[in-house]
DNA sequence: TGCAAATATGAACGCTCATTCATATAATAA
DNA sequence: TTATTATATGAATGAGCGTTCATATTTGCA
């Protein structure tokens, strides 16, 4: 992986700075499934596999209450997850429910998920 | 992946946080190996496969020189990186050799340089 | 010893960013 | 329309962090 060009640098600098704060990561974790993928029966289809219900989606408001937070940090940071282009939305009627835009960012998760967690075997 | 504990979550944002940066990912793709494992003749045993030549390592000025920024800026992220265990020292004589961790980090730089490279397809 | 090379460290400056508070916009219902 | 719910936005503050410059420490060698 030589020769990375500085843009691309730059760009991986800024998906990861987006993905590095404990507000935004409770965020992304409360829309991501249990099981990361291809079980149950209701849901929406996943653009990554063929399977339902890969995606969760919760609204603005739900999501700030799962994580105790307030209503405008939660609406500040997805608008910053948005723009960086790791959550989608769709809206329906008042609300607009998020989910997490593809496996990469579930990929990315689980690697930070795991590093962390094998960590103990220092 | 739910109920997350809050230090779990403090460790993933510090482990990203500490990727976050232009600097140190100069810095750990310099220390990343073209074909991230398994080939060529001369290196160091890497403690995630049997392989050999998996894990590359340079001193503070050789990588200081690989990606022109100053020997101080180079020292700094590198005790970052470091403190985060995100790299391995070895000291010989008046030189310290750096090296990438282990396969979590490859693949925490894989992952990130996968999703921007893929986000030409949008 | 003393000198040179390699690395580490400390202070200071400037800038970015997370959070809060207040308010604005959008959509639905009465 | 007015009221209510859901979400978005703007300004302001405060803290954290990256970089630079100067200097200290360590090691090897004359």
């Amino acid at each position: 992986m030589k020769d990375v060009k500085l843009t691309t640098i730059k760009k991986m600098e800024s998906l990861l700075m987006t993905a590095s704060d404990a507000t935004r990561l409770k965020i992304m974790l409360a829309l991501l499934d249990d099981d990361l993928c291809c079980h149950g029966s209701e849901g929406h289809h996943c653009d990554d596999c063929k399977c339902l219900s890969c995606m969760i989606e919760k609204c603005v408001n739900d999501i700030a209450a799962e994580i105790n937070a307030s209503q405008s940090l939660v609406s500040h940071q997805l608008k910053v997850l948005k723009d960086a282009d790791l959550v989608a939305t769709r809206k329906e009627g008042t609300r607009v429910y998020y989910s997490l835009k593809d496996k990469h960012v579930r990929m990315l998760l689980g690697v930070a998920y795991e590093h962390v967690m094998e960590e103990e075997h220092d």
